[in-house]
DNA sequence: CTCAATGTTAAGTAATTGTTAAATTTTAGT
DNA sequence: ACTAAAATTTAACAATTACTTAACATTGAG
């Protein structure tokens, strides 16, 4: 397992490096965006770590970059930030971040985290099941759980929310939506508000939410 | 007790033998086919844990070679599969494995499973058998017994429910059940449903749940 | 505050599956 | 090869479930 880190302050490289190494990774250091994003396409690392507040490149324009390369599909970032950067939380995910890590982190802590981080993505890209907080949902068995009691989804309103929980945090346009669920058929303006509406029935309120003028997304 | 690992991922190798080894066994590993094959035949392994999907020699073809070698005919055979492959090629699989296993599993399911087959295969030469709550079936012998009764099946119903029953909770869809069950013959679009009932009028209306617009699965 | 976007509900329409019996094919015994 | 029994498929129709629409209510960004 490689993991490559990218932050402008040197000595949390090193911190970082040190706990990482100890525990077995490969890991690879870059002090700046251009030089890490350079260094991402040359390893493919498993894992990525970036800053968020970097001069130059920022964390999250180099989220992006990567999003943007077929080979680095497979490769998962986590943000490093701040507690009191909230915002970035958001602008974060929607760049295609699939963790994050908060600083100041204990070794011990950061250490686990990222062994969490690496496993969870092996087991979810294994067994085709994708669990966020108390949601658990397998395409194969076409079966959700929540709360520990399996509910019955329609084909529709499981492709749908299937589709949202594969990228938590994402806002998926309603153009997005039409177009993988209903492929070509035509359908009017409120279909997709009506399926929403049943999803929402059956998990509650609050893990998919509105993004009036844009999209839905996943959260939570 | 010796026991043969072939997969090309080099971690899956080390993390299986790691755990069979704290168990007690001889653990052999390859990370292709062809050597899997050669070690086969030079060691004669009591159990052979062969990764399906492989490049070059996948391992179905190796199954299907060490099947043909007189000498290995009483070594087992177990696949390994994540679940998110084909199902189709695991009905197809009478290629003459005696079990198989899911990856992603956790060591200690993977010891006792590991135990089970080669306890059950001293006491008594290992039929193909699934057992599952109340219902076992037997494809060898062409047996169903539910509730302590061995009930009847027609050739075409058992097969279907012996196909929906190797992956317990994986949902059949109509195509993969028409193509593995009726090869490329073409049947109406009521057919199935009829063997359905049939099956359901046998064992009871709760085992094989219809997904509407889906397929059928086999639970509980 | 305004209005376009979304939420909500109920009802209509479409699609899928269940059920039964009869027609057809296969099988097994003579 | 013949025939009865069993198995399989078909077809017609019923039942169920899913999906969409339409009408109206509510919301929230500018």
């Amino acid at each position: 397992m490689t993991i490559l880190i990218v932050d402008d302050e040197e000595d949390i490289l090193e911190f970082l490096s040190y706990s990482l190494k100890k525990e077995g990774y490969k890991v690879l250091t870059s002090n700046n965006g251009s030089s890490g994003l350079k260094l991402a396409k040359k390893h493919l690392p498993d894992l990525i770590i970036l800053d968020v507040m970097m001069p130059e490149m920022d964390g999250i324009t180099v989220c992006k970059e990567i999003r943007k390369d077929q080979e680095l599909d497979k490769s998962l970032i986590t943000f490093l930030t701040a507690r009191s950067e909230e915002y970035s939380e958001l602008a974060g995910f929607n760049a295609g971040a699939d963790d994050y890590i908060f600083k100041p982190i204990k070794p011990q802590l950061l250490v686990s985290r990222v062994n969490a981080i690496l496993k969870r993505n092996r087991t979810q890209r294994l067994s085709n099941e994708i669990i966020i907080g108390n949601i658990s949902i397998n395409k194969d068995q076409h079966k959700l759980v929540f709360n520990n009691t399996e509910l019955h989804l329609a084909r529709k309103e499981f492709n749908l929310l299937y589709y949202l929980m594969t990228v938590p945090g994402k806002v998926f346009t309603r153009e997005e939506i039409i177009t993988t669920i209903w492929k070509d058929a035509v359908v009017g303006d409120r279909t997709i508000d009506v399926h929403i509406r049943k999803i929402r029935g059956k998990i509650g309120n609050n893990h998919i939410k509105t993004i009036k003028g844009i999209g839905y997304k996943f959260d939570l």
